[in-house]
DNA sequence: AAGTCGCC
DNA sequence: TCTG
């Protein structure tokens, strides 16, 4: 749809069963949201990790909240500390914290508690391959997804690598939020296309909340 | 506003 | 441990 003026009401596309995009939802709160995204990186840089094959990940990371989650050779694995600098990851911001408990309520679930958000910053060419979220301990706490600056195509799909997907344009401000009998969801994103985002330049960053613990 | 497959 |  034409914005040209980046004001529109907020929107809701539902995806699948328990499963829902908000559309714009985070808008207003973008300039505020990739300022604390600014702030904890100072403390604790993105990264780019390894996985347990040995690749390094295209998408650099950083987290906030209690825990944060990491990968390297030995696996995937939440930590409260930044292996980086050893230190505990800064306190996840109010706004973050209401915005993803707002999502979740909006979408259907009441007492999200997250205590996991990872940052996740995208430059051009970026990916992130079809992946399940499956390492967190209470699966009925949903996940809470926020999209900012550059747009980027959004995969969901099934309960196994090779079902069909959904693909969906992904733009600043849209928060996706699946859980329930879509928690196990395979998802991704396919390369980020170079562009120039007038908050984010030429960066995406997603904000993923969870309840790892 | 790219889709799909096979390889390790 | 294929979120490459």
């Amino acid at each position: 749809m034409l914005d040209l003026f980046g004001d529109e009401a907020p929107w809701v596309e539902p995806l699948a069963e328990g499963a829902v995009i908000l559309r714009r939802r985070a808008r207003q709160q973008g300039a505020a949201l990739l300022a604390s995204i600014a702030q904890i990186a100072a403390q604790h840089p993105f990264q780019h990790l390894i996985t347990p094959g040995g690749y390094r990940m295209s998408v650099a990371m950083t987290n906030c909240g209690d825990l944060g989650w990491s990968s390297g050779r030995r696996g995937y694995h939440y930590s409260d500390v930044d292996s980086f600098n050893g230190r505990r990851w800064p306190a996840m911001p109010q706004g973050f914290l209401l915005l993803a408990q707002q999502a979740a309520q909006e979408a259907g679930f009441t007492d999200f508690q997250p205590d996991a958000c990872l940052i996740n910053r995208y430059e051009p060419g970026a990916r992130l391959s079809l992946h399940q979220d499956k390492d967190e301990k209470d699966l009925r706490q949903p996940i809470v997804s926020v999209s900012l600056g550059l747009p980027a195509q959004f995969q969901f799909g099934g309960f196994a690598r090779g079902d069909g997907v959904q693909r969906l344009l992904l733009e600043h401000g849209d928060v996706v939020v699946w859980g329930g009998p879509s928690r196990l969801r395979f998802h991704g994103i396919l390369p980020l296309k170079p562009g120039e985002h007038p908050l984010a330049g030429p960066y995406r960053y997603n904000l993923t909340f969870r309840r790892a613990r």
